[in-house]
DNA sequence: TTACATATTATCTTTTTAGTAATAACTAAT
DNA sequence: ATTAGTTATTACTAAAAAGATAATATGTAA
């Protein structure tokens, strides 16, 4: 405990899964590498080395307004990933974190060049976890750096493992959406489909949502009344 | 992304919640600060910091056999924790594992002085989380070092999260256990008392244990069936 | 005014969970 | 041997939750 200053040690990073549900699907924002054969792969997710005067939600904003130009996201602490030769460059343990936005937010983002939406799958049904695969809007299997498939197949088994006792959908929504919107989350999510009603009775009874007593507008037939949050949003 | 090397940045270590059921009660093992003044607490989580050829795993399984004297015991990552003061000697970001063992296996390590076993409480009822308190055996409040009331409030959460849908009530046990065994892991982690038929029947619903065809020796009464895993341990 | 498509509510069925009571099995003392 | 005592295990009943289908309501647009 005295002299570890002295010894080299692993740099500290943060890298960013932000996700949205767009077309119906869960999609995550990746960044084009310039070095693809140093990193094994042409696209990763984005991160930042985590500076001396900052905590790991800090860096987690920080990357988020300077990488991707996208402030006030939701975001909680993924998990940490470690393995030796996860970076073939240097020794970099990275701290994922998990971000949600609506899909208006992300598709914004992706008007660069560098930055592109994908499609996440994965092989596993239940909420275990393994390794996911990113798919481009073609359907084409994207070949992604670091160990950032991994990382991907933690965040669905997360998201999945939360979806039904935590607010965790209602982030990926605007201030107000109807019942149906929900369950279009969820359904991305779990890549199944739910019946109406007992999404319905479930989720009115979690007590995160009130009703507005307005509609939706625009809608071809009937409208759904909308709903807003109850609990506030947290974290960065 | 290119010389970050150059810059100052935070030290990475890894704090160990070593937990077991002792005299019914969920108890960490905490380790005496030499540094009291320094650290803001008389005891802390035993921990180290994590070396630039080692994984967060190595370095958990490292600190347990080098710190604690204790080796193969079930562990997992927990969640990392960075507040910029949170070590007031320098910048450190620790990521902390939780580690699952047998009573037995406690008590023996705490056959040293510096160490001690406490029993951890919380004030929240649910799984949402918050700060915990450690007691020693007299029932007296502990001074913790660092964030180290934080961390097992987290980990007080994460028990009672995972307790029903993963078989992490095993680990605290021997290789053969019975029914009741169980049940009093549950009941000490939830802090409240549970029905017998129903949590007997969810548990071998479950899956995850076997009978062995055999019963407990040296019972007072009818002795009860004897259980082993089914599931293999896992991680360090 | 009416067809249409969707939202919302009602109803029924099935499954799961909880709790209480009854029975079984073993120890230890008589 | 027999029996009281204590706990393990199973049976049974009641309550709650979840799932699916059907019925009704409400808007748009011709």
């Amino acid at each position: 405990m005295t002299d570890f200053k002295n010894r080299p040690h692993p740099t500290l990073a943060c890298d960013i899964v932000l996700v949205a549900i767009v077309d119906g699907a869960l999609q995550a924002l990746l960044i084009k590498r310039d070095d693809p054969a140093r990193v094994g792969g042409e696209w990763s997710l984005p991160g930042g080395v985590v500076s001396i005067d900052e905590s790991l939600p800090d860096c987690a904003a920080r990357v988020m307004a300077e990488k991707l130009g996208v402030t006030d996201i939701y975001a909680e602490q993924l998990a940490s990933f470690s393995d030796i030769n996860r970076d073939p460059r240097s020794r970099v343990v990275s701290v994922a974190y998990l971000a949600l936005c609506e899909a208006e937010t992300l598709q914004q983002a992706t008007e660069r060049d560098d930055l592109q939406l994908a499609r996440i799958t994965v092989a596993f049904d239940a909420e275990q976890g393994g390794t996911a695969t990113a798919l481009d809007a073609d359907g084409k299997s994207l070949n992604l750096a670091f160990d950032h498939a991994d990382i991907l197949g933690v965040m669905v088994a997360r998201l999945r493992g939360k979806l039904d006792y935590t607010p965790l959908a209602l982030e990926f929504l605007p201030p107000e959406f109807t019942l149906r919107d929900v369950q279009e989350v969820h359904e991305a999510i779990l890549a199944r489909p739910l019946t109406k009603p007992a999404f319905r009775r479930k989720l009115l009874d979690r007590g995160w949502i009130a009703p507005t007593g307005t509609r939706e507008t625009a809608s071809a037939f009937r409208p759904a009344e909308l709903y807003k949050r109850k609990t506030p949003r947290k974290e960065v």
